[in-house]
DNA sequence: TAAGACTTTTTAAAAATTTTAAAAAGTTAT
DNA sequence: ATAACTTTTTAAAATTTTTAAAAAGTCTTA
């Protein structure tokens, strides 16, 4: 069973694949994987797509998940500030979404109106719950994927049971996870980390959140707090930080310190289009994003600011785990490009030039479907035996 | 052979081992284990050394190494400005030692000296060099293990192929590491770090190095820089590091920036015992860590404040890779319990409790012996082999 | 453009390894 | 002293991998 698992799940992200190609990666034997693969051609949860183009021999047959079957994933990508719900197949496509709900995860009601809105959202959809493989929930916090739980939230809070209460309460299986995992573990399937075993992933969003991957694994630590990059002291300011302390690299190298940097700005005077902005949008980080394509100096100026900071805190990184790569992703890669010079300076400043030349520093391809993705590989990759399980 | 190799490799570490312990620790079945067992026992390669106490039910039979067998193992431990050289037996015994022999890496003829130094070792002691399983070198520097090539030094300068030099003048299969990374290697598997997977062993010597255990393997990342701790940004004061840079942790955070501190204030007409010291001692750091277990104020004063950076430095390796435990060792640990104080203060200032609470952070207990015990170790973990070929 | 050399996948047979079950050897509590 | 329980060791069965051979193509060159 264990075997045909990993050959779905690789069939999942790969699309197509060859019985050579999976034995290789599965790291299992020929007969063994032709063998499973027999069966689940039998079982048609997947089908033969023919030949495969020639590499200069024998052309290997192709498989790939039968794209007949009517099994789909929920996702819930929750940040700070704005939740959203996606309906996907097995083909990587979204069905349905419901983006940006308004949720401040700071109100004690959050949780239960996830939990409504989720209801909503199958309902609406008419979705079969019988034909939903699992839901998977991705948010910000101290998440132990083992346990489903969220400790930073309090036990009294929602929040911090929501895998069991979304779980319970739909009778469907959840999986949740920290939500700069879940954009690294996109970045690893299907972004800018595929074939590198050593990546970082900076998930720059409201906060400012890491995921490591190492030998190709999500590395979560001793007791799953690896990555915890925005509260290393880093910052010369020493301006208090949310969390209670000082010099926290948070606190100059998020979209929300450019956000209040430029707030103040404007408060004080200076001319910014954030201003204009704001009036018809709702989400702040969006507004900030578009002042910045459009080329408004305060917000450029601004954010360049939050990208040396990242820089700085690139180069502490590059040191210490000298990784393949280091992706920066989540919402503030849409603005990569404004960020990339000034991470480019504090790097040259603050790395040994033979150390930082090893490497490769980039903006994600992904952008905004990171979360959505990673997430929903993340049922994949938890619950896909109920494919085997259904028929 | 492999898997003889891995038994061979065990016995040395543990000493005596059984054959359901030696199954369960390699992951191999008991038939397997049992097989390679008997063999070893028909070269006499090892021997059976009678039953385990009991642990409830039938009692083992253990296995050692033979004792008898008279291969050794040579190793290097060099530092910046000292080098010392042992011979060990199997029994993890040094049988002869030439300590802190004078040898200044900055100059150019270092390398060929450590070859002359070690020739006369080997001659001096009447080695036969059949009977040498292999030699082990562990330097600072960028060191790969694979090429042998240690890239702080220029292809000029005899240092950059040490292994290469000294393998071929003595016909002796050599290996080469890091010292920090050899100093991990022996907290992994005789110090601290035995039951621990994710172990970070600071090395504080003449500078501050680190070597990284993540899953229980030494970590060197893409390219074999993981853990080049000691220029990350974290310092204040902006002074100039000798890698070009400023604000590298390795300028307040090592015994020389210690006993730099400490030589300015006493030419400022500041009193200390080590002035003192260093009219009978040569060795600057000995001299400093003497006056420092004697009670010297200002050296004690100095200390702290390395010990502080430290911590700081600790801090940021907590929220990145919440790891099991971190080891203070090297030379620096025999005053760990001054450093100690400081170390805790400045996590408790930089870290978030939640994540300190997850790490315990230990002086080392095998002092000194730490750099040879992991030098030696890499030879067994490389060329254990020869014991195999030689019968 | 056809033949031979070369690649790669697939199938089949042999070898190795693991898993499972049973036996052996102790220990501990009553 | 015996029954119940543990743990190691041995033996047999089941899996898995390795190796070798066959099948199916591609590509170069005469």
């Amino acid at each position: 069973m264990e075997l045909k698992e990993k050959i779905l799940t690789y069939l999942y992200y790969l699309k197509e694949q060859s019985i050579a190609g999976l034995s290789k990666s599965l790291a299992k034997s020929t007969p063994i994987v032709t063998k499973a693969i027999n069966e689940l051609l039998e079982q048609k949860i997947i089908v033969d797509k023919g030949l495969a183009a020639s590499t200069g021999g024998r052309r290997a047959a192709l498989y790939s998940l039968n794209e007949n079957l009517d099994n789909f994933i929920v996702s819930i990508s929750i940040d700070q500030f704005y939740t959203s719900i996606y309906l996907s197949n097995l083909q990587q496509e979204i069905l349905q979404e419901e983006i940006d709900i308004q949720l401040d995860l700071v109100d004690p009601l959050a949780g239960l109106n996830i939990l409504t809105q989720l209801k909503s959202f199958i309902e609406k959809h008419h979705i079969n719950s019988e034909k939903i493989i699992g839901i998977g929930i991705s948010m910000p916090g101290f998440v132990n994927m083992n346990t489903g739980v969220n400790n930073s939230y309090t036990e009294e809070n929602p929040l911090h049971y929501l895998k069991k209460t979304i779980e319970t309460a739909l009778d469907i299986p959840t999986v949740i996870d920290n939500d700069s995992r879940s954009v690294a573990w996109a970045e690893k399937e299907f972004g800018g980390g595929i074939d590198t075993t050593h990546t970082l992933v900076i998930n720059l969003n409201w906060g400012v959140g890491l995921g490591i991957i190492i030998n190709g694994e999500i590395f979560t630590g001793a007791t799953g707090f690896a990555g915890e990059f925005s509260h290393i002291p880093l910052s010369n300011t020493n301006s208090l930080c949310s969390c209670g302390k000082r010099g926290c690299l948070e606190v100059e190298a998020s979209l929300k310190s450019a956000i209040d940097q430029t707030e103040i700005a404007i408060q004080q005077g200076e001319y910014s289009i954030y201003s204009t902005l704001m009036k018809t949008m709702s989400n702040k980080s969006d507004a900030l994003i578009e002042a910045a394509k459009i080329g408004d100096q305060l917000v450029i100026y601004q954010i360049g600011k939050i990208g040396f900071m990242i820089g700085k805190g690139i180069s502490t990184l590059l040191h210490i785990l000298n990784p393949n790569k280091i992706i920066i992703s989540g919402r503030g890669a849409e603005i990569g490009n404004i960020l990339m010079p000034q991470i480019q300076n504090a790097v040259n400043e603050f790395s040994i030039p033979r150390i930082a030349r090893m490497t490769k520093i980039e903006i994600s391809t992904l952008h905004k479907t990171a979360q959505q993705r990673g997430t929903t590989a993340l049922v994949v990759e938890h619950h896909i035996n109920r494919l085997l399980d259904a028929i």
